[in-house]
Order: C-alpha cells, then structure tokens, then sequence
DNA sequence: TATACCATGTAATAAGTTACATGATTTG
DNA sequence: CAAATCATGTAACTTATTACATGGTATA
C-alpha cells in the first residue's frame, strides 16, 4: 500500500505516463521504496479506480497512443493525510546480522569474504545515494528541476532541504554499515591471534 | 526461507518444543529475524518433512505429550552451507525515509511528531538490543548460556564475540536514526525562522 | 477453582518476486 | 533496416501479516 504513495509522490511533479514514471521512479523516489516495474503497472491501475489518478489518451506516433497519468485533488488530499499518518515500522530481518551472529559456525575466510561484500555493497549504496544527493543539491536532477519549476505551493529550499535531508541520512547509514563491517573484519583478525597463539 | 536457518540457528543450542522455540526465538534470534509464531510452526513442519530436524515426543503431564525438536547432522551441514552463502541484499524499502522526503507536503507540526516518535522508536529499541547486549557479555543470557555449555566445537569466546559484534551494530544503527531524526528537528526549525523572518 | 501459561496450530489476505510476453516507434 | 527504447502488462509463486481457534496443565 506504501507503493501507491511513493508513485503519487512521485505524479506530484508532473503528469507522466506509465513507462515514464517506472523510469523516473526508478532513479527517484525508488531509492527510497523501491519496487519493480510489474508492481506498478497493476497499482496504476488500483489507484485509476480509486480515483486518485487520472488518465488521458495522448497520441504516440502517427497510429498508436499511450496513457499520461495526472494526480487528481482526490489523489493530493489522499497523498496529504497518508504524509500526517503514524509511520509502520516493519520488524528486523536482518540477513547480514543474521550470519554474523553466527559466525562460529562459518569459515573465518567465508566470514571474511561475508564482510568485504558488505562493505563493497554499502559502497556501491553510498556512490548512488551521494550521486542523487550532489544531483538535488544543485538541481541538476531532472525531477526536482521539475519539481521545483511546477510546485508553487512549497518553498523551494524546503523542497530541497528535506531531499537533501533524507538523503544524507541514507549515506550515514552506509557508512554506519562500511565501519560496522571493518569492525568484523578486525574481530576476525583478534580471534585469529587468539587461536594461533594458544 | 531464511526464517528456517534462524530457526536452526537456535536449535544448535539444545533441542526444544515449537513452543519453547518459539518463546525463545523471540527473545534472541527474532531480534535480528522477526517472525510471529503463526510462521514458526509451519515452518517446523516443513524442516521436519525435509529432514534438517527431528521430532521427539516426551511426556507432558498425566495424559499429555509435547514434540521436542533437535537438529539433525543433516540439519546442522545446511545451515553451515547456508552461512558461507552469498548474502541477498533486500532493496530499500523505508517507509519513514519516504515521508522525510516529501516533508514539504506535511504540516511541520505533523512532520516534527513523526521524528519524535522515530527517536523514540529508535530509543526503545536500542534499550532492548542495549540489554542483550549487556546479558551477552555477562552470559546471563539464558540461551547463550546453555550453547556455551553445549557447544564444545566452537571457541566460548569467539560464540560471545560475534554476538555482541551483532548487537553493536544494531545500537549504532539506532544511535545514527537518532541522530537523524534530531538533525530533521533542527531543520524543521530553520526553515520555520527563514519563512517567518521573510 | 480460576488464572496464567503451555501447546499447537489454521484461514484469509496482502505484498512482493521472478519470469515471461508482446508489439510499436524512434534513431543511427 | 536493425537495434534500442517506449509501451504495457500477466502468471505463478513465495513470503509475511492478521486474526482467529482450541484445549490441556500447573499453580496460587
């Protein structure tokens, strides 16, 4: 059900068509829920029923058309109150963590290799969320230059300064889980010299 | 699927009924893999049906009996094979990182209530993941306890250590969200001044 | 003897994943 | 004119959530 808000966060912006607004979402707002493109075209759907979108039929090429979407007041109204709701937390499951609490039971180079792959993933993480965060900052990424081109109900730097904001938080998080990691790989280093040694 | 090696991660402490399993379960590895009991016990049927556990019934009661589990060789080999396989990275799906996004959208008192009460998520958790930290380190943990006194293949204090490894990590993840959060209040503030001062 | 705890689930639904499927249009 | 991109999905499956359901045993 959350998905239906990130897609309308996301027709906030502008009036888009299905394939525009899975690529959009894509480098956008699916950064932060993700999900893929056979989700969305059924939830499209949904939310057309429901009344919080609307389509129009537009001419694609000289014999076909394709649909663009647009949020309606219903759909704003809708997006507004879901914003001022209780946040759902959703419980740990925590496959990484899982592991290292039971790292006794694995090889140390396994161990070893467990952390440099999550080290190289919150890395890979940490580069594209630092990419979005240079690209908001600057407003060179293309949705927020719209944004902030057809939004004229919010101020411009808060509709910034709150990207920016969530934005850093995922890139402290990754380096939270990069030092968290190297801490590993020392442990291992320790319970190795223990064992030698003895 | 990998609530099955979660599940096997605590039989490798001492056999157990579902329901002991269950009650523990919650208290140690569903810190790090939550399920509700509802997913458990089909779960054990379906680890039985595959041989990695097996049943034994004992005595409950006058008239009664209870199922108590243990893992078998074959059990123990897949969570072993289990632990040295690839960890699958889940994407982001954030639900309180989403709204911080589209703050804009949301009354700033309605935005400064739910950072409140992700700090007070957060501080609630960490005083839990805080207390099995302090109750590993002591081993006045129940259940590591009695896998330290099982558990004769692997070194006592690597078992420990990995766990509070675990658990460490957990309380920095809170402590950064904290901080997050505080840092999303002291905008909020901000941008209050500039809107009220022009 | 009532209350808490032990024991063991099922059913219905919602959400998410993976793989597959097809055809039109634009561009080099 | 071939390849990339645009356009739009469906089907099958797995996982997880929520709510409900029942009865025995120990203990104060």
């Amino acid at each position: 059900m959350t998905l239906r808000y990130a897609l309308l966060a996301l027709l906030t912006a502008q009036p888009m068509t299905g394939y525009d607004l899975a690529k959009s979402f894509h480098v956008s707002v699916g950064h932060v829920w993700h999900a893929p493109d056979s989700q969305i075209y059924p939830e499209l759907k949904r939310m057309l029923a429901d009344g919080f979108i609307e389509g129009e039929s537009v001419p694609w090429g000289a014999a076909s058309t394709k649909t663009r979407y647009s949020i309606t007041d219903a759909g704003v109204d809708a997006f507004a109150r879901w914003m001022d709701e209780k946040v759902e937390y959703v419980h740990e499951r925590d496959p990484m963590r899982l592991r290292a609490a039971y790292f006794e039971w694995s090889d140390p180079a396994a161990a070893r290799a467990r952390l440099r792959e999550h080290i190289a993933h919150y890395e890979l993480l940490r580069a594209q969320w630092q990419a979005q965060l240079d690209a908001i900052r600057d407003h060179s990424h293309p949705i927020i230059a719209r944004r902030l081109a057809s939004d004229t109900r919010h101020e411009p730097e808060a509709i910034v300064a709150f990207k920016v904001f969530t934005y850093e938080g995922f890139v402290d998080r990754a380096d939270g889980e990069i030092a968290w990691a190297r801490r590993g790989l020392a442990l291992l280093d320790d319970l190795d010299d223990i064992s030698t040694k003895s």
